[in-house]
DNA sequence: TTGACAAACAGACATTTGTCTGTTTTAATA
DNA sequence: TATTAAAACAGACAAATGTCTGTTTGTCAA
């Protein structure tokens, strides 16, 4: 047979070298919204068959270094790279916070309902509603948070001591670290400038949630 | 023509509501991996035509509460809530960081190459080189930097008088203020109890990065 | 040299998925 | 009451997409 069309273009190049440019190509596609197709990746590298893009596809799976949903369209995901246990459910997942601006003491569904915008975070337990409030005020600066530092928060009704809590004080949101002690229960700030609030049993004070991460955007 | 079929069941809740419902399902589904197909929304909420889906998707679009890449499967994205002017590429975007366990001065791009972990953010700037990083000791301390926190920083060789940096000091990465004067290069640290560290024309010393975001995980 | 293997190519099929046109029912309203 | 719009249903088509079987080419090591 006469060499008439370059039919067949194999390993030219550093082992491993196209299949880590797939990866690459694949995690920047699944960050910018949702996984490529086979043929979207078959595309980009220019392969002229199906079967190269997938067989790398494949590959990365075998690796772990992606995961896959079978059957269905633009299925593959990215492991959570926890460096722990391997995770079972849809990983790599974003769950998207919802960022509030100003809560009323009983408006906080509402808010939910309606955010000022939403926050990329790590998928944790689907059933923890979270959303997100910026921080006013300096009355926690000793426990890192500063003013217009973005706090997540783990909707619940109680929290233990120790903890920092989103509270609900005349009507307006405050962060503080909850003291229990003695059948008192405190709103502690981290700042000696500030006095800690006492929750009496008449007060309308209303805990919102739990603390669970911070966030600071520098410039 | 006899009552043999229910085939129509029109609005018997609250205008909205189901669209609502539809809405949070598809955004829980984007955040998870990937946006829903048409035909999935369908199947969720019991429809029994595509169009009754398609109709909810549609005119949740075209309220501006999701956005859609036309022709292509799962095509649909959140719109990304600054509140200010509305963006124009696809938006909700996000994207992963890699997360560094330990930098060595030259081996900044294979820890890259081979992360610990990924970590989501919305997505900036995509020219920006982006990596994240475990602060270790209480040096940024004043800065409401503590142990443990994780620092995203971009990727940059140089930075500007006042700003939080990741430098290469003996081989290993910290994190510092840049204070820059009279000729001067010092790294700042943010608590009285550490000194700073000077940068001498012939000491080996590099600048990897600014930080752009810090995170803090409680509990 | 030969065999094993990775990488790419060729071609095809079935399912999934987006999209379209038209109809029916109910609620709200002029 | 008549009109209008929203919500759901019916059915269908075409394109996008996942998946499969088999072949060819070059590299590497026994």
């Amino acid at each position: 047979m006469s060499a008439s069309r370059p039919n067949h273009r194999p390993n030219r190049r550093r082992p491993g070298e196209t299949r880590n440019e797939i990866f690459a190509f694949v995690r920047d596609r699944i960050a910018a919204g949702a996984s490529p197709t086979v043929r979207e990746v078959q595309r980009e590298f220019g392969f002229r068959a199906v079967q190269s893009a997938q067989q790398h596809l494949t590959a990365l799976v075998a690796d772990g270094r992606l995961i896959k949903e079978s059957g269905i369209a633009r299925g593959y995901r990215l492991p959570s790279g926890g460096g722990g246990a391997n995770h079972t459910g849809p990983v790599g997942a974003v769950r998207y916070i919802p960022r509030l601006g100003r809560v009323q003491a009983g408006a906080l569904q509402e808010a939910i309902e309606d955010p000022d915008g939403w926050l990329p975070a790590a998928a944790g337990n689907p059933a923890d509603e979270l959303f997100a409030l910026t921080v006013r005020g300096e009355s926690m600066r000793d426990a890192g948070i500063l003013p217009g530092d973005t706090v997540v928060v783990r909707r619940q009704d109680t929290a233990r001591d120790g903890e920092i809590v989103v509270a609900s004080v005349e009507g307006e949101a405050t962060v503080k670290r909850l003291k229990l002690s003695a059948g008192r229960i405190v709103l502690q700030p981290e700042n000696d400038d500030f006095a800690p609030i006492e929750i009496a049993p008449d007060t309308e004070i209303r805990i919102l949630g739990r603390v669970v991460e911070i966030r600071r955007r520098l410039v």
